[in-house]
DNA sequence: ACATTGAATGAATGATTGTTCATTTTGTGA
DNA sequence: TCACAAAATGAACAATCATTCATTCAATGT
């Protein structure tokens, strides 16, 4: 059987280190303009709302023609849909490689994830704006479900792992491992709360020592002398 | 100068505990046409979406007629900030009842106000899924931010009083008040997240005995034998 | 150089949007 | 009882929506 071959061909006796990027200039700047629409999209998003964000709009701020969005993702839907999946691959992709870095010891892993759930690459104006609109029709809109739950069961594991790794460590018999993971949880998801209603007066450092904060109350041994800027 | 009579005309010599209700049937139908309305629109939300929220939805579910909408609220708009401003109102006015209860104590309060953040009054799926929405646009839509923002400077300050209150209660040296507060309203906030997510599998009994472990944690002598049936 | 193929274009379409307002209905006060 | 005024109705409307598709454009392989 002989695979059909789509349109950019992989030849089978090169070495392809990434087979998803095109190299000839057709597929280029198909791809570059796929992008553009995601980020026409996501931007539309952020400055009219989910509401706000026409057809019409996208297409104006791509600086593409009307029938781009059709001709690319089959509908406005389904381009919205990649909006989220790309924020969605983002925001896993930064703990994802926290969590497998052998590096990193369990406290310092888990200050690393705290640290990149306020950089600015997932924390801002925009891509918060876009995560709230997208959650906000998480039960009427089933597509968008796997894509806005940022902090699920993966997530979640990985944190509880890191915490009873803690436990052990320092002997902490009256710390419930599964409470301070929700706890944390919670709290990470607040503060995301606190950036998008307030973002002129957030600071970052300031949630990341809250986070500590309330870490140190739960394992002192392990976060006594550590801050924002430690 | 005489004053111009309203629709609802308060006789001069009658103590009129509540004003605004009205007493003749036409004005009762009116405020019940308006209240059908707010309800619709509401519902709406919760089964459509905010995207899906048309007027033709809201004229559908409140089985009223197209023209009532912009009869008694001008436009649609003005009808979705009547469903929030209701939405605050019902938040607020639970926490400002219980803060200004004279028969509490401060860790009364305190546990009160937390209660009433996972009591189906105001933690229900479709509330909760109306403020997502609201809370999507908040910055796209200056009209709504208002109503937002639940857990606001008032609600921020109420806490940090009653926290201060037992730091100075249960000699809490190394506790920092002002941490405490933001952390307890970010994990509120967090967990309504949670339950927007994930309302089928969320415990409001673990959510509070969440809050409670994290209280514990920063002032032992006040919680140490509360629990989520205490 | 040139035929081929797929991407890009944008005028046109039909459906749906929020709103209007002439008309009808209904409660009220005399 | 009846004239009046306010509330309710819903057909009609212009604007805007997402999408289609015949046509144009341009990169490719030979």
């Amino acid at each position: 059987m002989r695979e059909v071959r789509k349109s950019t061909p992989a030849k089978d006796d090169e070495i392809t280190v990434e087979p998803n990027i095109p190299t000839n200039a057709r597929d280029l700047s198909k791809l570059q303009n796929r992008k553009q629409l995601i980020q026409a999209a996501a931007d539309a998003i952020y400055t009219f709302g989910i509401r706000g964000t026409t057809s019409a709009r996208i297409q104006e701020l791509s600086g593409l023609s009307r029938g781009m969005v059709n001709l690319h993702f089959g509908s406005k839907e389904n381009l919205l849909l990649a909006v989220a999946e790309e924020l969605a691959a983002r925001y896993a992709g930064q703990w994802k490689a926290i969590a497998n870095n052998p590096e990193l010891d369990a406290a310092e892993k888990l200050i690393s994830i705290i640290k990149a759930d306020f950089d600015p690459l997932v924390l801002n104006a925009r891509d918060v704006a876009i995560w709230f609109s997208f959650r906000a029709e998480a039960l009427s809109n089933p597509h968008i479900f796997p894509f806005i739950d940022s902090r699920d069961k993966g997530f979640r594991a990985v944190i509880l792992e890191l915490l009873e790794q803690l436990k052990s460590e320092g002997e902490y018999e009256d710390v419930d491992a599964k409470l301070a993971t929700d706890a944390l949880t919670a709290m990470l998801e607040g503060l995301w709360t606190d950036y998008h209603l307030h973002s002129d007066t957030f600071i970052p450092d300031e949630a990341l020592n809250l986070c500590l904060f309330v870490l140190r109350s739960m394992f002192p041994a392990h976060f006594s002398t550590q801050s924002a800027h430690g």
